[in-house]
DNA sequence: CTTGATTTTGATAACGTTATCATTTAATTA
DNA sequence: TAATTAAATGATAACGTTATCAAAATCAAG
């Protein structure tokens, strides 16, 4: 059963060289090699069943024609759409990819990062678990990273403009004339340092004389579990609403919150989008089924996916010198049903 | 670059025989060497940089501990967790994993198995992308199928008892009083023969002298994904809206179907669980975040997934004799928000 | 036919490990 | 200390393919 038919059993089959054998069922392109030769092959290796022994020529040829894709949670609504699009592009690269999960637990992802390594993946896709994740392991493996966080210098980072689809989202709001917009975030030890998004929405608070204050913030541990995010979130969400907020919106900075915040208007009998919008950011499947369907900020994983392969195929089979590339891709603004005009309150 | 230090360059930078240096590095347990010659091994390696060539040592030692999973989407919520499962499962075990999607496409599928064969990968659980997928080429796999379709016979097969599972929330349905029960199917030419769920729908509703005709039974295409089923259903929901019906609950074969039946119940205005039950089946994430959240019949994807793979690595150490097993896990009916007792219409 | 060019085939050495011995060194006992 | 046993190290042959070069066969042209 282990004892599998060899290259070498084939040519004995039919009486010619291994060579020949080889190029005829493994050698690239039809050079050289007769048909009639090339028949009696392959004749010979079905009649014996062979099968090509991929990690010997592999190993021979140095060459795995394989890259690693390190993330932290396949359950996490996020991969799977990305790894779809990695999977879709490098597909046409003869490229295969070996997938990694590290948990979120930076121990398991730099294990996984040696794996790469040793197992002579020739690049890799890395979703960094941590802002100040360690790459050295990786130095000489060509990689692209998906994360704006400018932590990462002298790498190729991929990633949304996440400044900016909030902003769009903001300003789609200040459009339908809401002037209380609360802000709803996740923060989390895992997740980058997001300061930045209650800086750009005071900037964009006093660039058009809005109030804004700590009581239209909403703050939530995010846990790895989406699921208990969602829990959490729904808890602070009701805080929030206890105490009669002037607020007729709310911008989620992902969409398990704005989901959460939904859920518990609905159950207080808030009507969205007519007494409160809600938008998040995401575009996570969950958002496009709810009631109503949530309008949120999308971050198109297919396309980061299919860019970050191609770029990490370019870099694996750029001939010397490589400048490094920061590509940031812009958000899409959704709007569905969770968000609309504001309507003057009672 | 791509010449990285071997073995032999360990060897020779500290003066002791290949042997001796791979039993330091690579080596099973620490057998057979003098502590001094081992610290005097890791230093050189580490001095030179020395990183084991994983491909090299599958390839001599003829073993790959890996094994491969096969599904048809990725972004499938069902599969994540399942392979989530696997994942933490083998862990222990040593074993990595190889991942292939085929998209429902049978080709695809076909050249992932042969793939599977060629890289030597040492067993596989593979979700079949229909119930006559040909599985002649892996006759010499150890694999274990995630189906309850009776289709393969002779094979090692795990699945939730979807069946049973049905029952449960028809029983519960009937304990609240729901007398007049509708079924929501999704047909599709990927999944498997879903007549059974008339029949067993039928059988309850006789055994029980409740009412049931094909007014009842709600149908809808389930295209490849998620969101298109979704909007179909959602049509398919409206019609039988339209006409009238005696239903008081409805039994969704899957989450899909039955959030997309809540949606269109919250946006007519049909008051869940008061006026409609609903519960459906499988257990994903949008369920639990819906409004209200779902009722449903829950597949631990995790537990299959954890239980195929623990099923797998058996077979593949089994020593020479395997029986053909099939497991089937019940389901569990979780109630959340949108079941509740009839109550009397106006 | 011969000659030379071209195409097709054959022989053989890698690739970097692990496994199997044989050999040396150390430890134990008489 | 010599003899015996055990522990540690060394030498070397695989594993199945690809790559390189050499040899043979075929073809083209004089």
């Amino acid at each position: 059963m282990s004892s599998k038919a060899t290259i070498v059993d084939v040519a004995r089959e039919c009486s010619l060289s291994q060579a020949t054998v080889a190029r005829v069922l493994n050698g690239q392109k039809e050079i050289q090699v007769k048909e009639k030769t090339r028949k009696k092959v392959l004749s010979a290796a079905r009649k014996i069943g062979y099968e090509r022994n991929i990690l010997a020529a592999n190993f021979r040829r140095q060459k795995t024609k394989s890259i690693a894709i390190s993330i932290a949670d396949l359950t996490n609504p996020f991969f799977p759409e990305l790894i779809k699009g990695v999977q879709n592009t490098i597909r046409e690269y003869g490229y295969s990819i070996v997938q990694l999960n590290n948990e979120w637990n930076p121990k398991i992802e730099q294990d996984n990062f040696k794996y790469m390594i040793q197992s002579r993946v020739e690049g890799a896709i890395i979703s960094p678990s941590h802002p100040r994740a360690d790459l050295k392991v990786l130095e000489s493996l060509p990689i692209i990273l998906l994360t704006n966080s400018d932590k990462f210098l002298g790498y190729d980072t991929i990633a949304n403009d996440s400044k900016g689809g909030m902003v769009l989202a903001l300003e789609r709001l200040f459009e339908f004339g809401h002037r209380n917009i609360a802000l709803f975030m996740g923060g989390s030890m895992m997740s980058a340092d997001s300061s930045w998004r209650l800086q750009i929405m005071k900037d964009f608070c006093s660039n058009r004389n809005m109030f804004f204050s700590d009581d239209l913030c909403i703050k939530c541990d995010m846990s790895v579990s989406s699921l208990e995010s969602f829990s959490q979130a729904r808890t602070a969400m009701r805080k929030f609403l206890s105490k009669d907020t002037p607020a007729t919106a709310i911008f989620a900075s992902n969409d398990i919150l704005a989901l959460a915040a939904l859920h518990v208007a609905n159950e207080i009998g808030i009507k969205v989008p007519d007494e409160l919008s809600i938008i998040g950011m995401d575009g996570i499947l969950s958002g496009e089924i709810s009631y109503p369907t949530l309008t949120t900020v999308e971050k198109n994983r297919s396309q980061i996916g299919s860019l970050a392969a191609k770029s990490l195929i370019e870099k694996i089979e750029a001939p010397v010198e490589w400048q490094a590339k920061k590509i940031i891709l812009p958000c899409k603004l959704i709007e569905r049903g969770s968000s609309g005009p504001v309507r003057e309150k009672k």
